[in-house]
DNA sequence: GTCTTTATTGAGCGATCACTCAAGTATATA
DNA sequence: TATATACTTGAGTGATCGCTCAATAAAGAC
């Protein structure tokens, strides 16, 4: 005999709290916090998530996943090279995104010192993010978009520190992040 | 009549409290934390500096004065370019730094979203640091090391972002350092 | 030495942390 | 409708948070 099923979308509820951990980070966001966003009590969130840092580990694979599902629509839409060309300014322009920054960035330079899991977690989801760069910096390179004297996987590492920093600088009130975000996509057509 | 004079070091306890914090953060660094490694129980922390915010307030400034120091020395040494050039391979080298990443970059992230004070403190000290990256953009220029027809302010805004990201990246197992560093100081001859 | 002034100490404050659980409620089956 | 099952609720857990303060120890002025 089945009982009741639960009153919440478990996915929205899963998007929302990357959200706030997005921008509010680890140890920024408390239950009380996600308790009134989400609009769970205590027992609620615990039946549904476990705990805090289980839930905040579902959110990073959320955030990972669709940003690899963007890149890659991107790249089946312009082809490679303009795909990479056209990300800096996309990840800088969305105002519907709660951070500039890149969440995996911020939850591994806030837990990496502590050894914390979701350091090592975010970590790895950053090097997922590496292979896509160095997949689509190959797939350019074998269409001649770029020149055959360059290492992928050095242009993807490169490319992927850029994009940190600039999302890092677009948080701030004093830089020009287009400005930015126009240079790295020109340093893309000297290859 | 003169009583007793304090028993600790007063610089040297801030830059002490500078490497916690620039390694575990903002919230990730509690007082017991700090009481231990200062070893210094309750009474004397808050006699000596009135709060945790308080302290990490001065550790943001003695942080920020060295790295303009360093920065301003290296430029007497070498030249403005050349300063800018060696800079990148020098904040991933030195292996006696708590951390690799931007202390200032790493509380801008964390507190930003909260609003809090220290955050506009880091933000204020970032703003510096790219002043001063501009200060000797300019003087490469006036010096014909790199052409004319560059904004210095816009390079500085460039340049500080591939700092941000070299040094986060360089926190991570899996990204050659020396590599990013190499290219963004090749970078700056093709100027 | 005595006195005055300040440093040092550590127990403990209220608030908040992540989290638990027993009691109450709603729903699909029978 | 009756029952079994799971969801919902919120008071409350011990631990830790940043911080206070009265008591004690120590050092210069006389």
């Amino acid at each position: 005999m089945m009982p009741r099923k639960p009153s919440y979308d478990r996915d929205a509820l899963i998007a929302q709290a990357r959200d706030i951990f997005w921008r509010q980070g680890w140890a920024g966001t408390s239950l009380k916090d996600l308790e009134r966003e989400l609009k769970l009590k205590p027992g609620s969130f615990y039946a549904a998530f476990g705990s805090k840092d289980a839930l905040y580990a579902l959110t990073l694979e959320r955030y990972a996943q669709d940003g690899v599902a963007r890149l890659t629509a991107l790249a089946e839409e312009l082809g490679p090279l303009a795909a990479l060309k056209t990300q800096p300014r996309i990840v800088i322009d969305s105002s519907q995104m709660p951070a500039r920054a890149c969440m995996l960035a911020k939850t591994y330079a806030e837990l990496q010192a502590k050894d914390h899991d979701l350091a090592d977690k975010a970590g790895q989801h950053m090097a997922e993010m590496k292979h896509c760069f160095a997949t689509l910096f190959r797939r350019a390179q074998s269409a001649g978009e770029i020149g055959p004297d360059h290492d992928p996987d050095r242009l993807a590492a490169r490319y992927q520190s850029d994009l940190l920093g600039l999302r890092l600088s677009a948080e701030r009130e004093d830089v020009n992040a287009a400005e930015i975000a126009a240079d790295i996509a020109a340093d893309l057509d000297r290859l």
